[in-house]
DNA sequence: GCCCAGGTGGGTA
DNA sequence: TACCCACATGGG
């Protein structure tokens, strides 16, 4: 199966990833909201701030206004949005799951994608990111980068669902969370370094070697 | 100045 | 269903 050979030319090529970059449970569902659409280097100038103002926590960020953490998380950009969808988050939390993130998590992986998927904010990819990276559970995460790479490859039609591609991952890689940890960070890592494109930008990229479909 | 970044939700046809 | 657009900062 192509994948299985993906990953494994991207981890020749790259090594580990030590994903996702954050040290709680918690740092890393706030990290999830606040990449969407933003570069991580402001995401992390973000969640820095938050650090200082002793807002990395459950108890810490419900107890400010909502105002306030917009200030605070500035740097990830959409901040308005984004501090309403934390809010929304936090508030389900509390409501769900008394405001323990190990009770959330000990939801059936199921059960807890379709309760993520109600909170105003969480979509399919920022679900699936709170459920593999917060919480081990083993389920992939499509992001741009993977649909792109997919797609050059001709391993998904342009048209390709977010479920689409997701299924092809659960299909031929076996369902374990540290695996689809690693290979959803190495197919960012490709992405950044623009393995997606056509030569010369891809020249030397690990995937190269690959048959392309499309040489876009 | 322009383009892009580890998306999502709301509106319209 | 299928587009289109708003949301916003910071780095190349």
């Amino acid at each position: 199966m192509a994948l299985r050979k993906f990953y494994r030319a991207l981890f020749k090529q790259f090594g580990p990833q030590h994903w996702w970059p954050g040290e709680t449970p918690f740092e890393i569902v706030i990290g999830a909201i606040l990449t969407q659409n933003t570069a991580w280097t402001n995401v992390e100038k973000a969640i820095h701030n938050l650090k200082r103002a002793g807002a990395l926590s459950v108890e810490g960020m419900e107890a400010l206004p909502e105002k306030r953490l917009a200030a605070l998380i500035r740097p990830s950009g959409y901040y308005n949005q984004k501090a309403k969808k934390l809010k929304a988050f936090l508030r389900r939390l509390r409501e769900h799951h008394g405001g323990s993130l190990d009770r959330m998590f000990r939801l059936p992986t199921e059960q807890l994608r379709q309760e993520l998927l109600e909170i105003h904010g969480i979509g399919e990819e920022t679900a699936d990111s709170i459920l593999l990276y917060g919480g081990a559970h083993p389920i992939f995460v499509v992001d741009a980068y993977t649909r792109r790479i997919l797609l050059r490859h001709g391993l998904v039609a342009p048209g390709a669902s977010y479920h689409d591609i997701q299924q092809i991952f659960h299909a031929s890689v076996v369902s374990n969370a540290p695996v689809y940890n690693e290979f959803h960070a190495l197919l960012v890592e490709a992405g950044k370094r623009h393995c997606w494109k056509a030569r010369p930008q891809c020249a030397g990229c690990p995937l190269e070697r690959f048959p392309h479909s499309v040489e876009a």
